[in-house]
DNA sequence: GTGAGAATAGGAATTCTTCCCGATTGTCGA
DNA sequence: TCGACAATCGGGAAGAATTCCTATTCTCAC
């Protein structure tokens, strides 16, 4: 192992300064880690990715407005060697299984211990996958039915429920995602099915059960 | 000033470990100020603040389960001289408001620029109340008007409002309540407007940051 | 008593949702 | 390479829900 090789850089995406500053200072407490950069949203991630070539790249999956799956997608259109640990604030293993098919080296959620959060920053930075043991126990112990329901929410139809439960229009939604207000409301209207939802309130009741989403 | 009074003890009380190990390294950054405990739930908030008396109470307002505000109140109730800093993921100033009126002594959004956490933990430590400016503006531009509106639902709005939380379609929610179908949507209807909210979901997500509802 | 506001609903216009359909793309196994 | 399959996208039309307007009754404070 090289000398340059010997310290691991990081990039932090978080929309928070003060969480960032946090997990800056957490993160270089061990000495082979070091923070090259943050970014609080989509646009400076990219930029700063493309600028720094950090060797992780922490993402938040609750940056406001585009969903997590969305960036990290785009973050590894662009940079295809591109190493993403999925930072999350739920135990949801049903998220964590889409990020982990859309392309993460890892997925970690804040409920975590901290030192797994160097670990695992250390492990991607490694080539190796990461999942933190709590999200690892979501992913496969989930309830029969209800995992089975959730599951079955393709990739869009989850990203249209968690920006439904962070309270915007579904023509907003549309925006956002680059849709047709009329694919969203189609969505919208299959994932009321697949969750059997019978009110559009209910969806909300429904997915905040499923831990799908935060709930405040 | 004694020299025991140099040092501020500040409990940390967040759901997440990461998390609080960021701000505790924050924190710690100044060397006035010590971390003393950290909790990650109410009961452990309520033991530990009785132990060591800290001189600021760093809280979360997003814990899961109770309200923040009920957190508050209860930390309040037991030891009248706490002085709590409320620290919440939104620009709320509605739930601000609340909050100071309940007894905090400050509220910090989590969007601040790290440094005036701490100089927002000196302030409360200090006896003065502290609110970041981000919240302050929100408290003025939206509050007087928005927080008078939701304590303007009527008894029976209240009503239909709890069962919709509950999540009851609305014309369950005339049944039980012995409604014509018609009147039920009425009252959705204007409670939807009393609480600005745009679509039956955020309803759901306004009357639950409300504390209205219960909100799982 | 009188007026304000709450609660109750009906009707009409509007908006949203749902269901149906087809087009396109990407993946995967043969 | 090819076809099967699922996911995604979106238009059109029927159906359902919401909103707006209206009116009646009741209670309560002054």
């Amino acid at each position: 192992m090289t000398l340059a090789k010997l310290r691991i850089s990081v990039l932090l995406v978080d929309d928070h300064a003060v969480v960032r500053e946090g997990y800056r200072r957490l993160l270089e407490r061990d000495e082979n880690l070091v923070v090259v950069g943050e970014a609080s949203n989509i646009a400076q991630a990219l930029q700063l990715d493309g600028e720094l070539q950090p060797d992780v790249i922490v993402l938040d999956i609750a940056l406001p407005g585009v969903s997590g799956i969305e960036i990290l997608r785009r973050v590894i259109a662009r940079r295809p060697a591109a190493r993403v640990l999925m930072f999350s604030m739920y135990q949801d293993g049903i998220y964590a299984t889409h990020a982990m098919d859309a392309g993460a080296y890892g997925y970690l959620s804040k409920a975590s211990a901290p030192d797994l959060l160097v670990s695992a920053v250390r492990a991607v930075a490694d080539g190796r996958r990461y999942i933190s043991p709590d999200v690892e126990l979501a992913m496969t112990t989930q309830s029969a039915s209800e995992a089975h329901l959730a599951q079955s929410l393709s990739t869009r139809e989850l990203e249209v429920l968690r920006l439904l439960a962070q309270g915007f229009a579904i023509d907003d939604i549309a925006v956002r995602l680059g849709l047709s207000p009329k694919t969203a409301a189609n969505h919208q209207s299959s994932i009321k099915q697949k969750l059997g939802a019978g009110s559009a309130l209910q969806l909300i009741l429904i997915a905040q059960q499923f831990g799908l989403i935060s709930g405040g």
